[in-house]
DNA sequence: CAAATAGTGTCTCTTAGACAGTATTTG
DNA sequence: CAAATACTGTCTAAGAGACACTATTTG
C-alpha cells in the first residue's frame, strides 16, 4: 500500500465532492446568444434557474458527467465536447457539504437544443446570456467565463464549434459571428479575413434575391481535390 | 437533507482523491526558463524526479494546497499565486485510486527559489523545460501548458509575474522576456512596445560601462505622480 | 578614442478598417 | 429597371519589424 510522507495511505485523506457545472450555449435563429438552464430539483429555493450539472460518478471522466448531466436533466446528446473553464474549490460554496465544481461550456448547434426545449418546456430554458443574471452558486461567473471563452475562439477561426450547418453562404457565417461577437462586422473585410480558411463547394445558392452566392465547408484537416 | 433527482444524499457519492499538481517556472540567472522538480517519496520507481502535489485537505482551497506542497516538499514560500491549468480526470491515471489532480503554474523569481536548492540539494532541482522530460503522471503536459500559459502572459504586459527585482532597466526586462519566449526581440522595437506600459523613476544607473539607462518599475493601478 | 550600452528617427511591409464601386440575381 | 444580395478594388491608418543613426558612459 502507497503511504505518503506523513505515513496516510490514500484512504486516510477525506475526499471531496466533485460536481460538473456546464454552460450550454447556442445561437437562436434570431441571432441571439443563449444559455441553457434547467430547473432546479430543490425548487423551495429563491433562485428557480440554474446550469445543468451533476456529480461525478466512479470511472468517469469530466466530459462524461456533462454529456450524461444533459443527457437526464435535459434530455440532450451533443455532438460536441465540452471544454474545462475554472475549478471553483471554495470549500464553504455549497452548503450542502464539500463539493468542488468544474465549470465546463459547450457549444452546441440550435437545432440539436431546440427539440429539446420544445419537449419539457417547463424544465429547461433558452435564455439569452445578457439576461441569465442571478443563477446560483457561481454560476454567473460560469456563463461569463463560457461566453469570452466562446468568443475567443470565435475571433481565431470561422466557426469552430460547428453551429451552423453546411454548406453555409459568408452571408449566414458573417451573421453567426455577429451573433457571437456581439458586434457588427464589415462584410467585405470578414469574407477576407476568413476565406482562406474555408473550402469552396463550387456550388452556390439559388432562387434567392440577390446574387447568387458561393458556398462553403469548413476547412478540414488537408482535404485535397 | 439534500436529495437528488434520484434519491441519493451526497453521501451516497463515492468520492475521488482530488490532488494538486504545480509547475513552479522561474528564470535562472543565465537565462534559461527552468522547472522545479522533487525527488519523489516512492523512489523505487522508474520516475525519480517529479512535479511537487498534494492531496487537497478538508477545508482548503486549491491554491492553499498548492502552497502547502511546495512548503513541504521544497520549502519554498512564493509570494505569488498559483493559477489553474487543467483537470487531469482518466479514472485510471494513478493506479494507487481514483485521483483527480488539478494541475497549476506558478511563476516566481529565482531569489526565491536558491536558497530552497542550496539546502536541499538532493530533494529539490531546477531543470530546464527543455530538458524536464519523462516525468510521472501528466506532469510533462503540465510543464506544457504551464510554458504556454507563462508565454501568453509575457507576451501581454511587461514581467506579469513580477520576476524582475524594481527598479529595472529596459535591457534587464528585455533578457528577461526573451528567456521566457526562448526567441530575440529588437531592442528598438521592444522598447516602444513596453515603454507605455512602465513607470519611469526618473532615476538612472551610474559606474557601469556605456550610458546610463532609465530605470523603471512596474505599473501599478493608476500610481499619481 | 574604442568599446559598450542607451535611446531616437524613419522606412517598409503587413493588416485592419472603411468606402465605393461592379456583378448577378428576383420580380 | 429597382431592389437585394454577392463580390472586388483601393485608400488610409496603425502596428510590427528592421536598420541606421545619435547619446553618454568606462577605460
Amino acid at each position: 500500500v502507497y503511504r505518503d510522507p506523513s505515513g496516510k495511505t490514500l484512504a486516510d485523506y477525506p475526499r471531496p465532492s466533485v460536481a460538473v457545472d456546464t454552460a450550454v450555449l447556442t445561437v437562436g435563429a434570431d441571432g441571439a446568444l443563449t444559455v441553457l438552464l434547467i430547473r432546479r430539483a430543490g425548487g423551495h429555493r429563491r433562485a428557480e434557474w440554474a446550469l445543468p450539472g451533476t456529480f461525478l460518478h466512479p470511472g468517469e471522466t469530466l466530459a462524461d458527467a456533462v454529456r450524461r448531466s444533459l443527457a437526464d436533466k435535459a434530455g440532450l446528446a451533443p455532438a460536441t465536447t465540452p471544454r474545462q473553464l475554472h475549478v471553483f474549490d471554495d470549500p464553504a460554496r455549497d452548503d450542502r457539504g464539500w463539493v468542488l465544481s468544474v465549470a465546463h461550456v459547450l457549444v452546441t448547434p440550435a437545432r440539436s437544443v431546440q427539440p429539446v426545449v420544445a419537449a419539457r418546456p417547463d424544465d429547461v430554458w433558452l435564455r439569452p446570456v445578457t439576461e441569465a443574471r442571478g443563477l446560483p452558486f457561481d454560476h454567473d461567473r460560469i456563463v461569463e467565463l463560457a461566453v469570452a471563452e466562446l468568443r475567443a475562439a470565435y475571433r481565431e477561426r470561422p466557426d469552430p464549434d460547428g453551429l451552423l450547418e453546411e454548406p453555409f453562404t459568408l452571408r449566414r457565417l458573417r451573421l453567426l459571428h455577429e451573433a457571437v461577437l456581439g458586434e457588427g462586422l464589415h462584410p467585405d473585410n470578414f469574407r477576407r479575413l476568413v476565406l482562406d480558411q474555408l473550402h469552396d463547394t463550387g456550388t452556390t445558392t439559388a432562387g434567392t434575391v440577390g446574387r447568387p452566392a458561393a458556398l462553403y465547408r469548413r476547412r478540414t484537416a488537408a482535404a485535397g481535390a
